[in-house]
RNA sequence: CGAGGUGUGGCGCAGCUUGGUAGCGCGUUUGGUUCGGGACCAAAAGGUCGCAGGUUCAAAUCCUGUCACCUCGACCA
């Protein structure tokens, strides 16, 4: 029989665009990164899947440090009345609350909350945390899971029960928690694009889609390669909308009485899914070099001529103490094309080959995971260039998503276009900000308001829908 | 939540219409030959058919319920 076409290697990844989130799911399981469990809607993250999220973490966590938060650990379950105080919070979130009713043997006397989020519980400890101005702020965020019965669950996107980090925080003035909010969805931003190689639009949610309880809400909207927005992290300025229910007040330094400012913010292992869909291709995952598990693989070819292992080894090493996440595939039991195919479907940035005829030319072949460009590395510098290399590939995986995103957004003047664009892409419009018209357009095209950039500069005059004076700069698109 | 589809060794499937207690390919294990894009030969192990009921002498197959996944729609910070 002939060799198979490469084709058929490959046929049990769904071609993406054929269906879009059948290759999703097939690339999730496939990978490794996470499995379904017995409970509903609930995934088990396995090492390959949690390792991107420790990394996503790690680089958080700094960010975090070097801004002045505090990290801090808050029960996860949390009494009703709690959750009852700030009215359009519990509202939003009732229907997707997990409950506690019995302890051991014992019906409760009053149930207990699954958290779906903490900020009643951080609020009931900062009332109790804050007596000064000379506590403000107070700036801390925590790492858990929550949980939220969805009605429909999807791997990384969304699942009853997820992990993520919220971050609360207090401050004295009005002015300090907007800069704070600011400076979180700036943070965010800087993660998606220089991690996660993902282009975001910044901007503030419309009243329809802001936070429960919150006063402003601002999110970083990714776009998938479906043409479908993600909402990648949000993070809300709650004014003392929370702080008055739950008597948040600081003795300030001329002596009176204030309510503290609070914000908010979180993202979530939803970015996984984020970077599944915003890199991947036909042959499976494609990881930024700044979240890969594995930035670079070694492939040991010929394993058992002479040679062929002490040069591989000697170059992990290498690699290894300059700092990069390598791995030598030394397996035995698989052939070299076996391990191509391997690591190309796990989405590894850079694949490294050590074969005879590389030892005889003092090299290491190369094959970047983003273009799929060959070319020989010299053993003698191999980590430096492998960095270099890396980086290249950090780089140009924004730059592809960037441009693709590019490609799929539009300013659009009529509804006609707007309808039309927004079944693949970013509609960039004008919008007289009625209620009316955000869900009149949700209703006729199935898209919702993403957010409204900053950069407020008109592109027109009338309201995309009702043809009204227009008010803001908005983006529409359909959403996950 | 509504409409449609799927669920059979680890993975992908056949069998179901016309009930008679499972079959194929890949993978796995052992031995050997191979090794620069998913290698080959030989031998072996591995499932009671998503789960729970029901009909029947007998259920993967028929009936009811339920769970999970997929598609479209609704809903969702």
């Amino acid at each position: 029989m002939a060799k198979p076409a490469k084709q058929e290697f490959v046929q049990h990844i769904t071609p993406r665009n054929e269906n879009f989130s059948q290759w999703y799911t097939d690339v999730v399981l496939q990978t490794d990164l996470m499995d379904y469990t017995p409970v509903r809607g609930a995934i088990a993250m396995k090492p390959y899947g949690n390792r991107i999220w420790e990394l996503i973490r790690e680089s958080l966590d700094k960010r975090f440090t070097e801004t002045g938060h505090e990290n801090v650990s808050l029960p996860m379950l949390i009494p009703e009345s709690l959750l009852l105080k700030e009215a359009e919070h519990v509202e939003g979130f009732a229907p997707e609350v997990a409950w506690v009713t019995q302890g051991g043997n014992e019906v409760l006397a009053e149930r207990l909350a699954v958290r779906p989020t903490s900020e009643t519980m951080f609020c009931t400890m900062f009332a109790k945390w804050v007596h000064s101005w000379r506590d403000l702020p107070m700036k801390y965020n925590q790492w858990c899971s929550v949980m939220r019965w969805e009605k429909t669950t999807r791997p990384f996107l969304r699942t009853s029960e997820f992990w993520w980090q919220e971050g609360h925080t207090v401050h004295a003035t009005a002015e300090e928690a907007q800069e704070e909010t600011l400076l979180m969805l700036e943070i965010y931003r800087e993660l998606c694009e220089d991690v996660l190689a993902i282009p975001v639009f910044s901007g503030l949610k419309s009243e329809k889609e802001k936070f429960a309880g919150a006063r402003a809400t601002y999110s970083v909207e990714a776009m998938m390669q479906d043409g479908k927005a993600l909402q990648a992290g949000t993070t809300h300025n709650f004014g003392t909308n929370f702080a008055i229910p739950f008597e948040i007040k600081y003795l300030s330094k001329d002596g009176d009485l204030k309510y503290c400012h609070e914000t908010s913010w979180g993202v979530s292992t939803r970015l996984i899914g984020a970077v599944i869909m915003t890199h991947g291709d036909e042959r499976g995952l494609k990881l930024p070099p700044r979240v890969a598990p594995f930035q670079a693989v070694i492939l040991p070819i010929a394993a058992h001529k002479g040679g062929v292992m002490e040069h591989c080894e000697k170059a992990l090493d290498q690699i290894k103490a300059a700092g990069i996440r390598v791995k030598l595939d030394d397996r035995d039991n698989v052939s070299s094309g076996w391990k191509f195919n391997e690591w190309e479907l796990k989405g590894v940035p850079l694949r490294l080959e050590i074969g005879p005829r590389d030892i005889e030319n003092d090299v290491a072949t190369y094959m970047r995971r983003d273009t799929f460009e060959k070319g020989t590395l010299p053993l003698e510098n191999l980590a430096e260039e492998v960095k270099k290399l890396l980086d290249e590939i950090q780089e140009n995986m924004f730059a592809q998503a960037l441009a693709f995103r590019e490609a799929h957004t539009k300013n659009v003047y009529s509804f006609e276009e707007l309808n039309e664009q927004v079944q693949g892409g970013y509609a960039k419009t004008m919008w007289c900000g009625s209620l009316e018209c955000e869900e009149n357009i949700k209703e006729q095209t199935g898209a919702t308001s993403r957010n409204m950039p900053f950069d407020q500069t008109p592109i027109g005059d009338k309201c995309v829908c009702c043809g009204e004076k227009a008010q803001k700069v908005m983006y529409f698109s359909k959403a996950y």
